[in-house]
DNA sequence: TATACTATTGCAACTTCTTGCAATAAGGAA
DNA sequence: TTCCTTATTGCAAGAAGTTGCAATAGTATA
């Protein structure tokens, strides 16, 4: 509730609206706090606002994300997923064998995407990524592979 | 069709069979050398197997990127992408705004793959990433936003 | 070449995601 | 408060991707 209270002038400085549909998408948002795929967010937003359909969901994740006022992020469950922008600074580096997820500080990619940003011109300002590889456990376990 | 052959060892070393699916499959891949989106695979082998089938297509995918024959890719279009793994070493840097793609050197993650490897114990052996920036021209278009 | 094992396929039904369009309603202006 | 503009929504239809299961067909073995 606060939350949306909190996001409604700026999303009303981009042009938007806060509708009561928004209201209910960001508030799940946040009282979840992780990454919620657009089904969880439909099924949980769906309890505030009844009437809320998927295209809706879709379309208002999409749009906030473009905003940046959400992340989206590809966690490897093959659907994308959004969570708040707000204190976010992370990545993530998740296993491919067994979904073993750990965060990792944005300070130790900054010197990477310094140099990528010289290289290449490109600005990797707001980059969420994720990077996939085998967890500890999981080289063990595929030694004989 | 040369590909298949080559390939039809090393499948049934995992255990795997060459069927004239995936015969068609791997072939599309190799003519084409880029990335396909699934249904972009199943348009162009179905010219080769008329009789293929959706599930078939993205369960060879998968199969196929899971045993390192193929790489998948998330290239911001929403749809997961394929290609042969190859002569493939490298990374793709997309721009957000207008999908303007460049590749990324292999060597240029070489020293972050290390860091990370050191500091989280797992392991990045085929990560092919993809990176999300702004490009030089979008940058210069948003200035005033 | 015939047999047996089981990986792979196609089918059907389903879920997830997308799109065009007309109706609705947010919120600035009067 | 009322009116107006147009961003946003819901609907309906469709595209993309998934799943369980019975039938098919690679391939190892004899
Ligand atoms: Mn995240
Ligand atoms: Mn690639
Ligand atoms: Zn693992
Ligand atoms: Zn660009």
């Amino acid at each position: 509730m606060t939350c949306s209270l909190k996001y409604a002038p700026q999303l009303r400085a981009q042009g938007l609206r806060m509708t009561p549909q928004r209201v209910a998408i960001l508030h799940v948002l946040h009282q979840t706090g992780g990454h919620l795929s657009p089904t969880q967010v439909y099924e949980l937003a769906r309890k505030e606002h009844p009437s809320l359909t998927e295209p809706t969901v879709y379309r208002t994740l999409e749009e906030l994300a473009e905003r940046k006022f959400l992340l989206a992020a590809h966690v490897g469950s093959g659907r994308m997923v959004y969570e708040l922008a707000e204190n976010h600074n992370h990545h993530h580096l998740i296993c491919r064998e067994c979904r073993a997820e750990i965060q990792i500080e944005h300070a130790a990619l900054e010197k990477l995407f310094g140099e990528l940003e010289t290289s290449s011109g490109y600005r990797f300002i707001d980059s969420h990524v994720t990077f996939f590889g085998l967890c500890p456990k999981c080289q063990k376990i595929n030694k004989g592979d």
